[in-house]
DNA sequence: TTGTAGGCGTTATCAG
DNA sequence: CTGATAACGCCTACAA
């Protein structure tokens, strides 16, 4: 029981050649109505099964792709994964994937190893370490598509999806503005990372579009970490001109500055207004829960599978995607003063 | 650029056999040092990249195993797969994921899609819906190591990797008899899957250790979401006897509890108690941070690699290894009386 | 409509 | 130590 029934064994059961069985099993057109149902009926009976992997060898397609994130229990990395593989699997895609733990020398061997296993595209959100790019350049070399999400490098050839940082900063920050705040402190990641530096300049075009000019000493970059808030917000109310809000690059950044902020007695939303981004599932259990930026992670990895087909499609025109997700601002209790 | 080079490329550049390549590459013993740091070169001179799809085919091993979760953006069973990942991935392991949406029907096919691909192994969590066996006899069938984690089905041959549910269920029950509580309630799960069984076991014991009598009334099937828990202790505060605890099978569940008890100005924990079950992130983020379970995901996606890694050595023992890890107790303020 | 033969990229076996 | 050959399971010209 253990054996597993090949072509050969179902033609040899039926007296028939390998090919032959092939071609029943593939409704290849040049076949009788009769042997196909002859050998389709063996097979059954047999309990064949495609051998994908052989199939792979000879068509040099694999049918799986590679998914490469820094770690895959983040709720955002895990749940663009499932958009993934929910727009995938039903086409006959498996999804391998791959944690880089935001170093990059892992980052190249993990693609280094899954081009080894012949995947046909490579879908994923770089680390925060990554500088080197001829990893990617050897996808781009096999011709294998390339898509970045999230956490892109700008590079011709590879497509990317992201969400609207810039504009959604903006609006968080407008939204802090509209709540009568007037010193808006933004707490931003490592700008090696675009996603950071696009958040920064939307929050300070919000500033000067309703005329508050932009205090660098409003600005801190941080880890995403619940201390790296704590300290934000110490540093931030020892300056002589207090803020008032923060818009913050991460929830748990916005979670941090939060416990801070009561530690000081500091009313929120009243006398402080803060705002976090990812959505979080704990920004909305919160007692006080957190105004965040939600990234439609689901749609994104929804979004990356459809663009990896798009270009398996054009294999010839190489075609270069860039989109740009509508991300949402879920306005919550620490930043809604009207609400209250 | 395009092209891959293969052992028959380099063969050719160096007037001499694929096979003596292969060996050189391989470190074989039989090879003269002298063509293996030539071939070694003139490997890396022109790319190479061993084909592990040929490779796979032709050894019988893919060095891939599939996963199967019900959801992958579950934060318990991303983060086992996360173990499962970094236990494997050293190996030269790919790890496939899969989700059955809670759906038998999807896991029995996404199982035979799993075989056609030739997994090496099968870890999974079967789907709550799920009644079926013959799917998974069929990866037995085929010598393939299966191993359950955390939701199993009881079968011969099949090695499991739970946490102990009964004795953290007992140990739960008992810390809320310690904290001075007398009529505690249980939401349980649905009984079709064992682990929901087997936490309802332990909490009846440790009543019964203390001499406390069971009350059925006590007992509440519920799903697992924050609605549920709402409901259920709206159900228990009808009774004649009001509860003065709850032990939740589920995070959220508990959460929905807290929410309608602060609804009905119950003070907690001084006049109830409540601890949850998985240890979500948001549990300790909660200003009345839950008390819960941890179910150590991480090390229980190590443990089963581990488990998968050792049935491969063994194919002809077929061992089969039950492996229930010790969960712990987070005590939180949900239920900490003694801390107030 | 069906059979034959070759090849996808490797490795293992058997000679030499 | 190295070369030739077969085989893993499948598909697809080409020939019949």
């Amino acid at each position: 029981m253990s054996e597993k029934t090949t072509i050969y064994d179902i033609a040899k059961a039926l007296n028939i050649t390998a090919a032959t069985v092939s071609r029943a099993l593939n409704n290849n057109s040049r076949i009788s109505k009769a042997t196909r149902d002859l050998v389709v009926k063996k097979a059954a009976e047999m309990n064949y099964e495609q051998n994908r992997l052989a199939l792979a060898l000879k068509s040099g397609k694999s049918k799986n792709v590679g998914v490469v994130v820094p770690y895959i229990d983040r709720n955002f990395f895990s749940t663009v994964i499932r958009g993934i593989e929910e727009e995938l699997y039903p086409l006959g895609y498996h999804v391998i994937i791959c944690q880089t733990h935001e170093n990059e020398e892992k980052e190249i061997e993990t693609i280094s190893n899954l081009l080894n296993a012949q995947v046909d595209g490579v879908l994923m959100s770089v680390s925060k370490t990554t500088q080197k790019t001829v990893h990617f350049q050897s996808v781009l070399n096999k011709d294998i598509p390339l898509v970045f999400f999230d956490r892109v490098k700008e590079m011709k050839g590879v497509s990317t999806v992201t969400i609207d940082d810039y504009e959604v900063a903006y609006e968080a920050t407008e939204h802090l503005i509209e709540q009568g705040c007037k010193r808006i402190a933004h707490i931003s990641g490592d700008w090696k990372l675009a996603i950071y530096k696009h958040r920064f300049k939307g929050y300070k075009k919000a500033l000067e579009d309703y005329g508050i000019s932009y205090n660098s000493d409003y600005l801190i970059k941080a880890k995403s970490e619940i201390g790296d808030g704590q300290n934000a917000i110490e540093k931030l109310f020892k300056l002589k001109e207090i803020p008032d809000a923060v818009f913050c690059s991460s929830d748990y950044i916005a979670l941090g500055a939060l416990q801070k902020l009561k530690e000081l007695n500091v009313d929120v939303p009243s006398d402080f207004c803060v705002v976090g981004f990812s959505n979080e599932p704990f920004t909305q259990f919160l007692e006080l829960s957190i105004s965040s930026i939600d990234q439609v992670p689901r749609q994104m990895g929804k979004t990356a599978a459809k663009v990896f087909l798009e270009q398996l499609e054009n294999e010839q025109g190489k075609i270069e995607k860039k989109v740009a997700l509508k991300a949402t601002l879920e306005k919550r209790k620490s930043s809604s003063r009207k609400l209250q």
